[in-house]
DNA sequence: CGGTATCATGTTATCGGTACCATATGGCGC
DNA sequence: GCGCCATATGGTACCGATAACATGATACCG
């Protein structure tokens, strides 16, 4: 078990310095054309793998753009992520993922383990943060983009959407079709600062259209999905029909609710209507399609990847907003 | 913008050796408990965040496990992925993840810049890789998984299941409920080899329950989802009368067929029995629900997990090979 | 009470690249 | 022939944490 190949051991093998070695392999056209063949060849022979763990030490550029999701296994948060890999692997940067399972605390540990891996920038879904989490950020000096969201009060550039305009569309769009008795399924409050901003988005709507209260229809802890907006409507059984519109924090929790109200025998949306969110596969397949809102996951994430160019390139100085809005699309269960 | 705050500072600030500071923060039970509590504090105090680079570089060890899923947009991956992350996070590694997007090719370029990053540990989804991809990974000498398949000649540890086998399954639950005249309905034939191995599969079950040829519906290139499934049946059309079951390469394949054909009024499964893979939440969820093969994702990280630890504490030396199996679920399509 | 084990902390060197500056060599213009 | 510049290469220090060894203080033993 001989130690590891080194540029040094790459050096003596040509006979010249390590610092020669180490620019002949990053291509530096000050090395001769000859000299960096023959460096080559050796490395090749002698099976040397450069080590970027030691470049990132020693240049302090790692390499790494750090996100952070709720979760992955969320459909619409994916293709964001995948939008961001594709954009930003072609720059050579690697994304470091950490998943906060929607629970703000745990996002303060996820940044501190981000962090210490030096990233080259921070990028969070959505813009609620631990007090300890925003001063750990501001001491770093490194571009932080907030995405999914528009935070009031942003900690650097921003990539998102109104989820409380989002809510009143659709709100809107029940009004204006004769709802007025409306349940929000979702998430129990708590950790998830994305469902209470969506809750507290339909609850704002219904005051300014003087809708009565909206029920609250709880659906379980973060995250929830098909199987509990079907639970959260079978739990209701028959009392379900003391609201004439589901409004759901998205479109699995929709799907769910839509596929217990059918096996009840209700007929959605003559009986019941019922909302999602999110623009998810499962909302244009359904049958009947769900009401939902476009979010344009892929675009929020090739907004980031352009803004992340423009930053490392520094074009961008100052704090950037953008909008990518969202659209009200209406399908069959409204 | 100050520099960046090391434990040199922090030394400083108690008054100690930045060599103190180091096994304070690492635990280590030789300092004394309320030295311990000081530099903790003045590290918080500080706004000091530990330099993983550094020491990886020191310690010649990444804290990385190196992770390729096809795609991250798949709720089986995701589930598997999340398993990973939880279980390995307790012991301080970190994820490094890539995705090939269902490419083999792409795997090579990818394990190429995983690798660059010292893992301690490389995970692959899949059995099935390049030559090149298996010699650069042999030349490491570094613990090798690969999962969610059984490859006949694995490069190091296996926990996964047989698609063939699962495939079996189904096709035999098909055949004793009367149904004769299948079609598979999957990614164009091509670079994804996971539906390649799950329609032969179906070929060979068909054959040795003397079936006629299983046609084959190409739902386009991968990954298919709902959508490519509901638009697989609706290019059939009428045509779909010839098959009496569809068996999916996925649930979510499965789904889309099963909307678009209740879309054309055909009776689920009385006039078409049909099958998915992979017990997505929405075989379950559907209506009616989808006969599927559930092969314990979760458990599959979990397991990973597992080994990982058993071949960093020195338990396990030679290759392991871990066979989750999987089970059919029959469902109301079927 | 001397000697040794134990605990708590410090000193030094080092991991493998690369920024920065220095140096050698050759060509070219005047 | 001299100065000047471009080209090609080398020397040195250093990024931040930590392994290995050293040291000083205290406890404990017969």
């Amino acid at each position: 078990m001989s130690a590891r190949v080194t540029m040094r051991d790459v050096a003596d093998a040509v006979g010249m310095s390590p610092m020669t070695v180490s620019r002949a392999l990053r291509d530096d056209r000050t090395v001769n054309a000859k000299t960096r063949a023959r460096i080559r060849q050796a490395a090749d022979t002698l099976g040397y793998v450069y080590d970027s763990t030691a470049q990132a030490f020693r240049t302090q550029k790692s390499g790494f753009v750090a996100v952070t999701l709720p979760s992955v296994n969320n459909a619409n948060f994916a293709e964001t992520f995948r939008a961001l890999t594709t954009g930003l692997g072609e720059t050579g940067l690697q994304l470091l993922l950490g998943s906060t399972n929607y629970r703000v605390a745990r996002e303060e540990e996820l940044v501190r383990q981000l962090l210490a891996r030096n990233p080259e920038a921070l990028v969070l879904t959505g813009g609620h943060h631990t007090e300890a989490t925003r001063t750990l950020i501001k001491g770093r000096g490194l571009p932080v983009i907030e995405m999914w969201d528009l935070p009031a009060d942003p900690l650097g550039h921003v990539v998102g959407f109104s989820n409380v305009d989002a809510m009143e569309h659709i709100v809107g769009h029940l009004v204006g079709t004769g709802r007025r008795k409306l349940a929000f399924v979702g998430a129990s409050e708590g950790a998830d600062m994305r469902g209470a901003v969506r809750r507290a988005g339909v609850v704002r709507a219904a005051r300014l259209h003087r809708l009565p209260e909206v029920a609250m229809i709880d659906a379980g802890a973060a995250p929830v999905s098909m199987r509990h907006g079907a639970a959260a409507v079978e739990a209701l059984g028959r009392d379900v029909a003391r609201y004439d519109a589901l409004v759901c924090v998205s479109d699995p929790v929709a799907f769910g609710c839509l596929s217990a109200a059918q096996r009840m025998g209700l007929r959605v949306p003559d009986d019941l209507a019922i909302t999602g969110f999110g623009q998810f596969e499962v909302a244009k397949v359904a049958n009947p399609r769900i009401t939902t809102v476009d979010v344009q996951a892929e675009e929020i994430g090739r907004q980031v990847v352009r803004l992340l160019h423009g930053i490392f390139d520094g074009d961008v100085r100052d704090p950037v907003r953008i909008d990518v809005g969202s659209t009200l699309v209406v399908g069959e269960t409204s």
